[in-house]
DNA sequence: TTAATATATGAACACATATTCATATAGGAG
DNA sequence: CTCCTATATGAATATGTGTTCATATATTAA
């Protein structure tokens, strides 16, 4: 919190301008929680399945290469963020993708990291 | 890793093309680490920031209300994700964002964000 | 009813991570 | 040179997170 510095190369007007544009912390807040769901490799790549095709638990898992567990819990994540949507056919739960749009996104990224070296 | 599941509502033709489709470790763990730091509130005020105006760390740290430490620590997690530049001038360090079209990906999501309730 | 299967879930564990504190480094002023 | 300031950094700590294990729930079949 040291603010003795007296380096600023803008005025007070333009450093209030700059506070007053930042999003207040609840928009911030879950702006980064948005953010954090993508910032992990298990549901990127549920992500990438899902948006290929609707799919259940187990065939997730298999093709995902993860356990059935981790592949439950990390949904049951997804769900909350209102990244997937399920249906249930007896005790078969298929998973799909809740709003295509969210392809664009990671494909905008996708298209970042590759043209970074 | 649980298999037995027979519930696959696509051929195996699909499901090679699925799994084909999913882009290489190395490029979904970069595109975890590159969500992952939008997942988390000061950075995301740090970028914010570094959006409007060329701000030494000082200045960062007061405008954000964290510590000069803290934001240091972030800053060089910033630097090494490429997302921010410096200048030295002195004993002072200028930063700014590295590409300007990262706000771009911080405004759709926002966006997202707020369309949501 | 019992058995089998698909999924969900809580606890435990290991690991990552954000902040703070203390301190190091480096440059400018005197 | 010494002092002061701006920044960086390592260690410690607290908190968060992803997976696994065991088990619960639910649906279907026999």
């Amino acid at each position: 919190m040291s603010d003795k510095c007296l380096c600023k190369l803008i005025s007070q007007d333009e450093v209030d301008m700059i506070k007053a544009a930042l999003p207040d912390t609840q928009t911030i807040t879950r702006l980064a929680e948005f953010f954090k769901v993508f910032g992990d490799p298990s549901r990127l790549t549920i992500l990438h399945f899902l948006s290929k095709a609707e799919l259940c638990v187990a065939d997730l898992a298999a093709l995902a290469n993860m356990g059935q567990s981790a592949v439950s819990h990390q949904l049951k994540l997804l769900r909350l963020s209102r990244l997937v949507k399920f249906r249930k056919e007896g005790t078969v739960v298929y998973y799909s993708l809740n709003d295509a749009h969210i392809q664009n996104l990671v494909d905008v990224a996708l298209e970042h990291v590759r043209e970074e070296s």
